[in-house]
DNA sequence: TTATAATATAATGTT
DNA sequence: AACATTATATTATT
């Protein structure tokens, strides 16, 4: 056999369960979007772990739901009104949630503008720097280190 | 889900270098180009392959075609034909009214079917079976990729 | 609006 | 860490 192809990708994308709110809050132009998920009762578990979530806000323990804000750019609207939606993604397990496949989360703008700020003094971080970034940014070390990869890759 | 190749390592190097290259072909008709407007606050990092029709079927007269050309090169040599893909995409305006940017095929039934298929046999490809189906669909390997992609993802 | 092709990017795996 | 690939989200087009 020479080709022998066993990609056993027998993985299955089924993944958590979504709740979309929104809210409406008044701030700059931030558009709507939401997505629609499928969901799925949290069965199988057996993906091998390595993702973590963002999230850890003061407040104890309890379960918190990390709220994306996802931003579209207007085409050509110059009005002021604000009217942004927050979709909320409520996560059953979030403690510390390994039962995460593989999650992608949008880094906000704020936490985008500063990687890059932080990547134009180094391409690379030392650990100690990467602890840091990544401790503004509420945000895993990995995830941080793993941002500068992908940014220095384009 | 590592699945060993220790007999085979028909991996794919990728070693691709995009060239692309624009002519334009009496052009007697402008048109309105879409936008592709997308500032991300990354500022200058977006680089990714563009994907343009191919399947011209060369009937009008007045088009403005765009030839994109990527040639692959591969690191390991194949004893076989190693084929280059060149692709070069017109654009027309009787079957397919696209032009260029990011333009929306629609896969025939034929393709669909084909592809199908495929991904019923595996849900992913490996390059060489990537090319392959390209082929018989005359369609970019980049197509067949993204197809698959975005069948995986339903 | 829905469906889907195409693109962007986060995350993973390999070398 | 670079490089390659996959997964998922978002955009755009029909």
């Amino acid at each position: 056999m020479v080709e022998n192809n066993t990609t056993n990708t027998t993985k299955k994308p089924c993944n958590n369960l979504n709740f979309d709110l929104t809210l409406t809050l008044s701030s700059d132009h931030d558009h709507v979007v939401n997505k629609r998920k499928h969901a799925c009762v949290g069965g199988g578990g057996d993906h091998h772990g390595g993702l973590y979530r963002q999230d850890s806000v003061s407040g104890g323990g309890s379960s918190f739901s990390i709220a994306r804000v996802t931003v579209k750019r207007e085409r050509e609207v110059k009005s002021q009104e604000s009217e942004r939606v927050i979709s909320a993604t409520s996560v059953e397990e979030d403690d510390d949630g390994i039962i995460n496949g593989r999650k992608k989360l949008r880094l906000t703008k704020a936490q985008s503008a500063l990687l890059e700020q932080a990547f134009k003094h180094h391409s690379t971080l030392n650990p100690k720097q990467q602890q840091e970034l990544a401790r503004e940014l509420k945000l895993m070390p990995r995830q941080v280190e793993v941002w500068f990869q992908n940014r220095r890759a384009r």
